[in-house]
DNA sequence: TGTACATCAGTGAACGCGCGTTCACTGATGTAC
DNA sequence: TGTACATCAGTGAACGCGCGTTCACTGATGTAC
C-alpha cells in the first residue's frame, strides 16, 4: 500500500472515529459535517473526498457499530461454549443488553428513522449478519424445523429481546437498570425456546 | 362556551388534524410549521397561538395517537370478553399490531428519538396509561405476585410485543406481513404468560 | 341599544441560524521519460 | 538522478435552502358603562 493509500485510510478512520465519538455523545441526530471536520482535524471539504455525503458517513458509523457488536457477541460465544443452548442464548442476549446500555446512542442510531430510506443493500446485509448469529444458534435447537419456520422463530426471538432492550432503556415507561432487564430475559428465554 | 372559545378549539383541532395527516404521510421527521399552516389554512403565526412550539405540536399529535390506540384496544376488549386471558392478550396484541401496521408513521413517531428530552410528565403519563391496560389484564393471571414483580412482568411482555411489531415493520431485517407477526405473537404468548 | 375601549386571534414578512454541499485554488505525491 | 507533468487530497469561503420563531399591525369579538 502506497503512502497516499495509507494516508487516505488513516484519514478515513480519523473521520469515522470523530463521527462515532459525536454520535456516542449526542446521538446521531446531532451528527453534522462541520463538527466531524473540527473533531477530526480536517476541513469540511475533506469529508467529501472520503464519504459521499452525511448519510454515507452515518451509515458507516452504523456499520462499525454492528461490527463492534458482533465482536462483543463473539467474545461471549468463545467464553461460553459449555452450557446448554438456552444458557448461551441468554449470555448473548445479555451481551447485547450490555452493549446497548454501554453504547446507548450508537446502538440506537442503528434503528433510527432518519437513516436513508431504503437502506442500502450492503448495510442491510450488515444487520442480517448480526441476526444470523442468533438464528444459527437457535437452529441447532430445532433441527427438524423447515428453514423458513426456523428463520421466523429466530426473528421473533431476536425482536422480543430487542424490544425489551429498546423499551427498557427508552424513557417512555421509565428506564430500567440493565441487570433487571437481563434477569427478565433469563426468566423468559426458556419459554421463548420451547 | 363562547363563540371565541369554540373557534379556538376548532382551530386547534384543525391544526392537529393537519399535523397528524402530515406525520401519517411523511413521518414526524418531516413535520414543520409552514406545512402545517398551509394544510390547516392559517398562517404560521397562528400555530404559535395554539401551541408553544413545534415540539409541543408534535407531542400533542403523539398524545392523540396514544388516545386512538387506547380506543382501538377498548374495542377489542369489549368484543372479546369470553375467552381466557391469554386469548384476550393475544387479541390486544393483534390490535396493537394492526394499529401499527395501519398507522405506521404516527405509531413510530411515539418512539422517535427526536422528541424533546426528557419527555414532559403529562406525555409519559399518556404512555403509562396505555401500558397499564396490558398490565392490568396480566395482573389477573398472577394474583399472588407482589405488585412490583407483576409490573415488571407486564413490562417485559409489553416490550417483547413492541419489539416484534417494531422490528417486524422496520426495514432492518426486511418487513414481514402483519398476519405473520400476529401468528408469531399467538405462538409465543402462552409461553410468555407462564 | 349604543358607544368606547380592551382583549385577543390572525397575518405574513422578516430575522437569524444551522447546515449540507460546492468549487476554485493550493500543494504534495506519484509517474513518465 | 533529475525534470516536467499529472493526479489527487486538502482548504475554507461562499452558496443556498429550510425552517423555527418573532413581531408590529389588523380586525373581529367581548365588555363596561
Amino acid at each position: 500500500m502506497g503512502v497516499r493509500e495509507e494516508a487516505n485510510e488513516r484519514r478515513r478512520n480519523d473521520i469515522l472515529d470523530a463521527a462515532e465519538r459525536i454520535v456516542a455523545e449526542k446521538g446521531i441526530g446531532h451528527l453534522n459535517i462541520r463538527d466531524v471536520a473540527r473533531a477530526s482535524g480536517c476541513s469540511v471539504g475533506t469529508i467529501y473526498t472520503h464519504f459521499a455525503d452525511l448519510d454515507g458517513l452515518a451509515l458507516h458509523v452504523n456499520a462499525r457499530t454492528l461490527a463492534r457488536l458482533a465482536a462483543a457477541l463473539d467474545d461471549v460465544e468463545r467464553h461460553d461454549q459449555g452450557g446448554d443452548i438456552a444458557g448461551q442464548l441468554c449470555a448473548m442476549a445479555g451481551a447485547y443488553m450490555d452493549f446497548a446500555a454501554g453504547n446507548y446512542h450508537v446502538w440506537s442510531a442503528l434503528f433510527e428513522h432518519r437513516m436513508p430510506q431504503p437502506l442500502p443493500e450492503w448495510h442491510r446485509e450488515d444487520h442480517f449478519r448480526l441476526f444470523r448469529r442468533i438464528a444459527g444458534k437457535l437452529r441447532t435447537l430445532h433441527p427438524n424445523l423447515p428453514d423458513d419456520e426456523a428463520f421466523l422463530r429466530a426473528r421473533t426471538l431476536y425482536a422480543a429481546i430487542h424490544g425489551i432492550v429498546s423499551l427498557g432503556m427508552a424513557d417512555r415507561l421509565g428506564r430500567l437498570p440493565a441487570e433487571t432487564l437481563k434477569a427478565e430475559i433469563r426468566r423468559i428465554m426458556p419459554n421463548l425456546l420451547s
